[in-house]
DNA sequence: GCCAACGTTGGC
DNA sequence: GCCAACGTTGGC
């Protein structure tokens, strides 16, 4: 199975790396996910042992925080049954689970973040919908070409 | 806090 | 099935 690459975006307000990292195993599900495309991503094409950047959100820095590996794949997202979740969807039922969830293991906390600012400066990465204008999914595939162009950045 | 871009909802 | 209205995202 060929590994794939992806970017998470979340709200540091809401789930930074710091609470992932602060987990007992460092392991959480990847719940909230809205949106069909973002979820059709995870529920579709996303496998055990890929991996994805954490990207915070809606923060002063916008960017790339680290690395997480995909440790279980999409399984429904019982917070949308949930009436006391922010998340609860009345739509979705048991049997008919229209939200799902992966869950997420730390690999790495990078030292410093890679800014979105920083990434946009970075013409390899040009065809990024991330750095494109008005793009708000919150889960986006990455090629391999673009994982180690940034993966290179880290090291400057 | 502002607001552009986008997705979803619902009346017709 | 169209599309206006609305709600949300997310950079700045």
């Amino acid at each position: 199975m060929q590994q794939k690459f992806w970017l998470m975006k979340s709200e540091p307000s809401t789930f930074s790396i710091d609470h992932l990292a602060a987990l007992p195993h460092q392991t959480e599900h990847w719940e909230g996910v809205r949106n069909y495309q973002a979820r059709n991503f995870m529920r579709d094409e996303m496998k055990v042992g890929d991996e994805a950047f954490f990207y915070h959100s809606n923060c002063d820095t916008p960017g790339i925080v680290g690395i997480v590996t995909i440790v279980k794949s999409a399984y429904p997202d019982h917070f949308a049954l949930k009436k006391s979740s922010p998340y609860y969807d009345p739509k979705s039922t048991t049997e008919n689970p229209r939200w799902y969830m992966v869950d997420v293991k730390l690999k790495q906390k990078f030292d410093t973040v890679i800014s979105l600012r920083t990434l946009k400066e970075n013409t390899a990465l040009a065809k990024m919908p991330l750095v494109q204008k008005g793009n708000r999914l919150s889960i986006l595939p990455v090629t391999a070409n673009e994982w180690r162009t940034i993966l290179k950045m880290l090291k400057k």
